[in-house]
DNA sequence: TCAATAGTGTCTGTTAGACATTATGGA
DNA sequence: TCCATAATGTCTAACAGACACTATTGA
């Protein structure tokens, strides 16, 4: 399952369900190859299949089974989450389509549990893998990253506490160039430079569910 | 796989392989049977197996495919964590014991992936699924709750600050009894109790690894 | 009585969020 | 010139961590 930031929303990209299925879009998928492929192979080969590139993250979701209809009759599937830089085009073809998560296309049981966890596991390793990053290009504004972070996440942020928050943790780097889109002043441009680990001890935050 | 909180560390139930293998211990596991059982199923009665009582909390861990020994040379296998409260002993037989994953006996490969990996499933969920109540007992005292936490997040608490921000979650509620263990204070027992959910806005953390 | 643990109040440095201000371009 | 956005400084309330203290048991 492939995620990009579209709009303000996440996106998943869906593939048209080959010839007369009754669900007219699906996630892309295959069957697993035999031999020595690794699962993590087969999910790039997917990715590729629906994409002009191949995406810059990837993170398995887990293995799904129960639900009774499943793309091809399958007895186990297992889900791959890729995050796919914001801007990227679907394949050339008319055959898939970016689909805000929340305004998706009807899909097989199986495959609305599976996008539900991708999303969510997106989110919960928001904090601990550069994800937002690799929903970016290499360079972006920090406005342009905190977008990403909103909706990820779900809800605004304060934009002088972001920066802060971003400066303390050594996470990007400016360049000396300036983008200048529509009015308001230039943004500048900033790639991600991890530098070293925050050795973040302070913090004993409970946010379980109830 | 099964962990408990084991004398300040965290512990994994191995079992004795059956008959010669090369290892003597492995985590517990049985082969899908078909039908319509969940995976989920699947997971309980492997822990009942090994297990006087299932386990209070089972999450997938995902699949493993990768790795050339695994048991019963399956293609893949389909991993959960489970927490079981402290002080539950192991299936009477000698056949299954727990031990520390700091010091884990020798393991297949695709075990040992398995044990990383749910370990860190386990922390990483830690803030948003009530883990750490389910490796305790329905009543236990503050200082109990406290110890789980530093072995989960790895490090010690403060406790005033632990227990303010467990107050301010409004996470556990007061019983009427206490017990006293040894020397000092005897100390109230809690209950797990959440509320209502915090509406945690507060924090932008940039954890990210470099 | 001493030792050990539970539980709490106060202080202080840190910091998230609010607000205001300046900077800089496009319409 | 307005207007929109970027970037940044200052203030304040919240809060994590330190410390100290009281409480209450067993040895």
């Amino acid at each position: 399952m492939l995620v990009t930031p579209l709009d303000r929303h996440l996106a998943v990209l869906l593939v048209r369900a080959p010839d007369g299925a009754l669900e007219r879009w699906a996630l892309p998928w295959s069957l697993s190859e035999r031999s020595d492929a690794t699962l993590e192979d087969t999910a790039v080969r997917v990715a590729r299949s629906a994409l002009p590139s191949a995406p810059v993250w990837l993170e398995q979701t887990g293995a799904f089974a129960d639900g009774r209809r499943h793309p091809g009759d399958v007895d186990l599937s297992v889900a791959f989450v890729g995050a796919v830089p914001v801007g990227t085009l679907s394949a050339p073809g008319e055959d898939a389509a970016w689909f805000p998560v929340s305004e998706l296309q009807p899909l097989a049981p199986r495959q609305r549990a599976i996008v539900s966890a991708a999303v969510e596991s997106v989110r919960l390793r928001l904090d601990y893998a550069p994800v937002a990053f690799r929903l970016l290009p290499p360079t972006f504004t920090l406005s342009d990253l905190q977008r990403v972070y909103e909706i990820l996440i779900g809800h605004r942020l304060h934009k002088a506490s972001f920066r802060r928050a971003l400066h303390g943790a050594s996470l990007v780097e400016a360049t000396d160039e300036w983008r200048s889109e529509g009015r308001g002043r230039p943004a500048q441009l900033f790639r991600h430079a991890p530098k070293r680990r925050r050795a973040r001890r302070r913090g004993v935050r409970f946010d379980l569910l109830p």
